[in-house]
DNA sequence: ACCTTAAA
DNA sequence: GTTAAGGTC
């Protein structure tokens, strides 16, 4: 059954939102600037010829009228050097947006922070099997807020066709053929969902309604802005015959650019001449497949039905320093924006990160960039913040709801002090001066989230000698906050401040215990445990007190996080009476357990919590208070002051998070310079919610694999489940504002089959659809390649070697990356870099990577420009050994030919082929003719021979360059052009075939 | 757990 | 500045 899919894409996006967030008019040329780029262009100021990542003076003298505004920058100063660029309020707009799209599909994903795909296959269906065939597409309005200036006429099929917005590709629509039936159907749903949201939000949006992704992507992009375009099938091949290559997603990176190389291919039409088994030959047995059918806008990977992020990151890169109070200083202000989304995360979603991350970019011993990333689950005495959170036992942000007895609504994240730099009234409101209570001042006469007045020190939280560990106890504390403090039934603390070496000591011992047990409830939550352990005892090795290794001593010592962490887990560890191991964080042993298996985290779990857990009924009916703030009534920078003033926000989730992203860095960079820092949260899962199941089976992760009659009960992996659960309806009711009687989503979930389907699990599994990437196969290739040219073995970093010394092959890798990057202007960056590297690094002679005969490929390379790009297929080592008849092992995505076939791969896509038998409606999908193929295979092989003559008699001619190397030349590669030699070997070993 | 690619 | 996802060890 021919599919209808939809894509929609947002027009400017983030020009639009601050456009309607100031009330400005659509004609008003305005784009959205971060720091010295725009980022975002609306379309009266493309019209005068500004484009994205034009230079403001640029822009400015294009379009002189031209409106900048700056994207929100939290920390207290607008400053680029103090400040860090905050997109919450895109990221709050986008979830403005999708429960509109939602309310005509529910089978929708977000795949970006301004677009999704919707499958709309159900609703058409629908549609037009009523009888009498109705006129016009439903409305879907928000029944609770939809006013007479935002109700939507309803748009009748008839009309939508003769509308100025709509562009049929080879149109008309013939009402007597199945699937343009379908097509005017659906292309109706989206009229009237386009204007919904503009109705409702004030944005524009456009859209491409196909038979699948793949096409709707493409058509939306056609047609901009505020217009939709269908692709009926008969305009697919003229379509894609001319349709660049390139920017098929997926083909818009290196993979297309191999491809295009490799195979003189541009456009979707010239790869059409390549026959299946080349490209198998060529790209391997995943991607060759999925490119043949892809560039003949075959595509079956399936709408997901997620619309929540399945990972939260906050970022800085900063110009180069080797000091550490700048890293914290960065650290500080990321942790507490990454709380601050956390603790929303937490009240809204429900859910929970076991994960945390740190990101950080440095440099190698050899002073090339190198980026790093650590992680570690989420640490106990965080969990219990969270539980905490999640209980409400924190107290909520300055109450300003007014809702009687429901709950106040969780608001956008707080940020630290935000301020934009073009608007400072706004900059005023958001009390920018609060900021410096809080601040972490450079020159550490204070603390990292301390205060002069802070009494205490909490427990489980950044713990240390000297006067870099004052904590924020006091602070945290608000009446009924001080976490551990708060449970009557907390283990006496009086070890927690101990000496952090004997805890260790002491931990360790405790440990084995607990390491030998297994199964059991509480499995899940030792293996956690355990896991975190592992980790916190490697943070901890290494010097920590007196005068370490560094020279540093206590007195300037930083907090030590994990050794009280290690206080907590000391009190973990103690037993019961009976011997059984005590978990004070946790009410209940099982409960986690429970949490973590899937499907799982249900009513049993909820009910076995000692404190009290949100009801799931009731809570979340209320619209989401962003939408005020998209009227234009509340916007995040309103009201930000009060996260530092109050401490509240800072509170101790960010300070958690802030020690374990400094202790990580610290002990891994010492004083290493650096350029960038990152701290990240991933591994949602939900918590327990009284009468509630999974919402992140349904709404994180997962397409939906039995849309249509799917009823049974197949609950394989446990996820989601053949009924709507509390949660669902909680979730579908808050989306959808309100009351959700007789419209949109409600009604298709009545159906019978419809969206009941089981989730798919995600993690760990292969990527189900869509092409596999390049870089596995290059790895392994390039690891095998080590092997045959008898090169040092590969050997896993060990946790706490300094991160500098990196395995070979990851290094030399980094050389070339480092200079494809984004552009020269990186590489000109990277150069320079390197010079400063090299002082802040002590400016010692670099040792010789290898055999005495490297040099910094930092420098040594950048002048060579253009053959930097598409370096793939260059071997990244410098060993002598390398001749150039060997790399194809080392080479790229071309290496992928010696990739492993893999049966289940080709037997998977076929029956992804199969059953979604695109071909009983469109012809133009349906599988494609043997003896074409032969033809064309044929007509390849000639070419191939009239290239290899071609190509001959170029290199003969001196290609420029590289004329001295042979395929047998053993010249050291390194030391050729790359440019001609590339394009030789790639070219002569793929006419090898 | 860490690294890589791709995209907006 | 973010997010998703794949692969290797
Ligand atoms: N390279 C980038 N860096 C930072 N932000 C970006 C970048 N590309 C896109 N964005 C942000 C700003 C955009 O408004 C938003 C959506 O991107 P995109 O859809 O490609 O463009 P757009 O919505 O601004 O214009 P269009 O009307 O062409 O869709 O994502
Ligand atoms: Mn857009």
């Amino acid at each position: 059954m021919a599919r209808v899919i939809v894509h929609v894409d947002l027009d400017a996006f983030y020009a639009a939102v601050e456009q309607v967030r100031l009330g400005l008019p659509l004609d008003q040329p305005l784009a959205v600037q971060q720091w010295e780029g725009l980022i975002a262009v609306n379309y009266a100021a493309r019209a005068k010829g500004v484009t994205r990542f034009m230079a403001i003076a640029e822009a400015k003298q294009k379009c002189p009228d031209l409106r900048l505004v700056h994207v929100e920058v939290i920390g207290g100063s607008s400053k680029r050097e103090e400040g860090k660029v905050s997109l919450e309020r895109y990221r709050q707009a986008s979830a403005n947006i999708l429960p509109i799209f939602h309310r005509f599909s529910p089978l929708c994903e977000k795949a970006s922070i301004d677009e999704a795909y919707l499958d709309l296959t159900a609703q058409v269906e629908a549609l037009l099997n009523q009888s009498p065939e109705p006129e016009t597409a439903p409305v879907y309005d928000n029944p609770e807020t939809a006013s007479a200036s935002e109700k939507s006429e309803p748009i009748s099929m008839a009309s939508v066709q003769s509308r100025s917005d709509v562009i049929v590709l080879d149109g008309p629509l013939d009402p007597s053929n199945e699937y343009d039936r379908r097509l005017l159907a659906g292309a109706t749903i989206v009229a009237q969902m386009r204007e919904a949201v503009f109705h409702e939000l004030g944005y524009t949006c456009s859209a491409g309604i196909a038979p699948n992704k793949l096409l709707a992507k493409l058509a939306s992009a056609m047609n901009k802005p505020y217009k939709q375009t269908v692709v009926t099938p008969r305009a697919i091949p003229g379509l894609m015959k001319d349709f660049p290559m390139r920017k098929i997603r997926n083909l818009g990176g290196k993979m297309g650019k191999e491809l295009c190389d490799t195979l003189g291919c541009e456009t979707a039409g010239d790869v059409q001449k390549i026959p299946e088994a080349v490209l198998i030959e060529k790209l391997g047995d995943k991607m060759g497949p999925w490119v043949f059918r892809a560039v003949r806008g075959i595509h079956d990977e399936p709408v997901q039905t997620r619309q929540i992020s399945k990972s939260m990151l906050a970022a800085k890169s900063y110009s180069l320093t080797n000091s550490i109070e700048d890293v914290r200083h960065w650290l500080r202000l990321l942790s507490m924006e990454l709380a601050a989304r956390i603790e929303y995360d937490v009240k809204l979603n429900k859910r929970r990160p076991k994960t945390f991350h740190l990101y950080y970019r440095g440099f190698d011993s050899r002073r090339r960039i190198q980026e790093h990333s650590k992680s570690c689950p989420v640490p106990p005495h965080i969990l219990q913040l969270i539980l905490q959170i999640h209980a409400g036992k924190t107290p909520k942000s300055p109450a300003k709801s007014q809702g009687g007895d429901l709950p106040p609504a969780p608001g956008p994240p707080q940020l630290p002090s935000v301020t934009s730099p073009h608007f400072p009234s706004e900059r005023a409101a958001s009390g920018g001066e609060v900021g410096a209570s809080g601040r972490d001042p450079r020159n550490g006469e204070e603390a990292p989230f301390s205060r002069k007045d802070s009494g205490g020190t909490v427990p489980g939280v950044a713990v240390g000698g000297g006067g870099g560990d004052v904590s924020a106890g006091g602070r945290m504390g608000g009446p009924g906050t001080s976490l551990l403090a708060e449970r009557g039934s907390e283990p006496p603390n009086g070890r927690r401040n101990a000496d952090p070496t004997a805890e260790l000591s002491n931990g360790t011992a405790a440990e084995a215990p607990l390491l030998q047990s297994n199964a059991g409830p509480a499995y899940q939550l030792e293996r956690e445990e355990s896991a975190w352990r592992s980790i916190t005892g490697h943070i901890r090795r290494g010097p920590c007190r007196g005068s370490d290794a560094d020279g540093r001593s206590d007195q300037d010592a930083l907090p030590r996080p994990f050794a009280s962490g290690q206080a907590e887990r000391e009190s973990l560890l103690r037993r019961d009476s009976s011997g059984q191991l005590k978990r004070p964080f946790l009410a209940h042993p099982g409960v986690d357990g429970q949490l973590e298996r899937e499907g799982l985290a249900g009513p049993e779990a909820g009910a076995a919590l000692e404190y009290h857990l949100p009801e799931s009924s009731g809570q979340l009916e209320r619209k989401l208070p962003e939408t005020e703030w998209a009227d234009g009534g509340q916007s995040i920078a309103d009201g930000i002051g009060a996260a530092l003033a109050s401490g509240e926000h800072a509170g101790p989730l960010a300070e958690a998070l802030y020690s374990f992203g400094l202790s990580i860095f610290e002990k891994a960079e010492h004083n290493m310079p650096s350029t960038r820092v990152a701290v990240a949260a991933g591994d949602f899962v939900d918590l327990p919610v009284k009468g509630a199941h999974s919402i992140t089976s349904f709404f994180q992760a997962g397409e939906v694999r039995g849309v249509a009659g799917s009823g049974g009960a197949d609950g394989d992996n446990g996820k989601g489940g053949e009924r709507i659960n509390e949660r669902e309806k909680e979730r579908v009711t808050r989306l959808s504002g309100g009351k959700q009687k007789s419209h949109g989503i409600a009604r298709f979930f009545g159906q019978k089959g419809f969206a009941t389907g089981h989730v798919a699990a995600q993690s760990g599994a292969g990527r189900a659809h869509g092409p596999p990437q390049g870089s596995a196969v290059e790895t392994g290739e390039r690891a095998r390649g080590n092997e045959l040219l008898g090169l040092e073995k590969s050997q896993p970093e060990s946790p706490d070697v300094h991160v500098g010394a990196v395995r070979k092959t990851r290094a030399a890798n980094r050389i070339v990356e480092g200079l494809e990057g984004n552009g020269t202007e990186k590489k000109v960056r990277d150069r320079v870099a390197s010079d400063q590297v090299a002082q802040l690094m002590g400016n010692r002679s670099l040792e010789p990577e290898q055999e005495g005969k490297e040099v910094d490929r930092n420098l040594d390379k950048a002048g060579s420009d253009k053959t930097a790009c598409g370096e793939q297929a260059e071997p990244r080592t410098s060993n002598s050994a390398v001749s150039a008849d060997a790399p194809e092992m080392l080479t790229g995505l071309q290496s992928s030919v010696f990739g492993k076939l893999s049966a289940n791969v080709a037997d998977r896509l076929e029956h992804d082929r199969r059953k979604s038998d695109a071909g009983a409606l469109c012809p133009e999908l349906s599988a494609v003719d043997v003896r074409q193929q032969q033809r064309l295979m044929a007509d390849f092989e000639r070419q191939k021979r009239f290239a290899a003559l071609v190509k001959k008699r170029e290199s003969e001619a001196g290609g420029r360059g590289g004329a001295s190397h042979g395929k047998k030349g053993g010249q050291k590669r390194k030391e050729r052009s790359q440019e001609g030699a590339e394009g030789q070997q790639r070219i002569s070993s793929f006419l090898k075939h």
